[in-house]
DNA sequence: GGGCGTTGTGGCAATTTGGCCAAGCTCGAC
DNA sequence: GTCGAGCTTGGCCAAATTGCCACAACGCCC
């Protein structure tokens, strides 16, 4: 699927491999996203109760499921008419530990 | 400098926070901008070098690395004519691991 | 069947992003 | 001083983003 990558210096190197990176980036660089991300952390969670943790519009809401989705960072499961999701790569934790550390330093 | 963080329960909890956090993904979410994050990682490099690096105009580039100083990612330091920028929180490559997992999870 | 609760989709407006060109600024050399 | 190299800033414009509303689609219960 990809060399073993050791650690990071076989890091992408061709602009396709930053293009597709930074389209994963975007994904996940929106407030609201990340507070499903952040709440999805917890475990598998309806996409009501996603909409009534953000608290905007539930189409604004199911839109942004959809980028988390299309771009392969959650999951979804269907039970009757509720629709839950979940966390597909839980090493988006790492996102909020490093953006947390750009932003202590910064003050 | 931080509380322990044991786990990722002492995350951010309030929008402002999120919101925080998102601008300093947004502010990485960009293919030239990681490329001249990844080139980076190496050590520090002048403006015109990063230019050549991502081939686009360098006023376009001078403003992508202010971007990325203006969100405390990156240092610059004059020499004379030349400025020469470093990154600031190298945490950062964690972010390209976790890039590539998803990428590499979704085909 | 009809109605309700839960999600997703289409359309639209406001804002932001990202590129270029042109012009400016700041060195260092002449 | 003038010139040029190196970098930044302002203006402009096309494209992407993000929110809302309205409505469609699906499942469940009466």
């Amino acid at each position: 699927m990809r060399q073993p990558m050791t650690k990071t210096e076989s890091a992408p190197r061709n602009r396709l491999d930053f293009r597709q990176q930074a389209r994963v980036l975007k994904a996940l660089a929106n407030e609201a996203r990340l507070m499903i991300v952040d709440k999805l952390m917890e475990g598998e969670c309806s996409a009501g109760a996603l909409t009534k943790l953000v608290g905007l519009d539930a189409s604004t809401v199911s839109k942004h499921l959809a980028v988390l989705r299309s771009h392969g960072i959650v999951e979804d499961r269907r039970e009757g008419s509720t629709v839950y999701y979940r966390l597909l790569t839980p090493c988006v934790a790492s996102f909020f530990n490093c953006a947390s550390e750009v932003i202590n330093r910064e003050k």
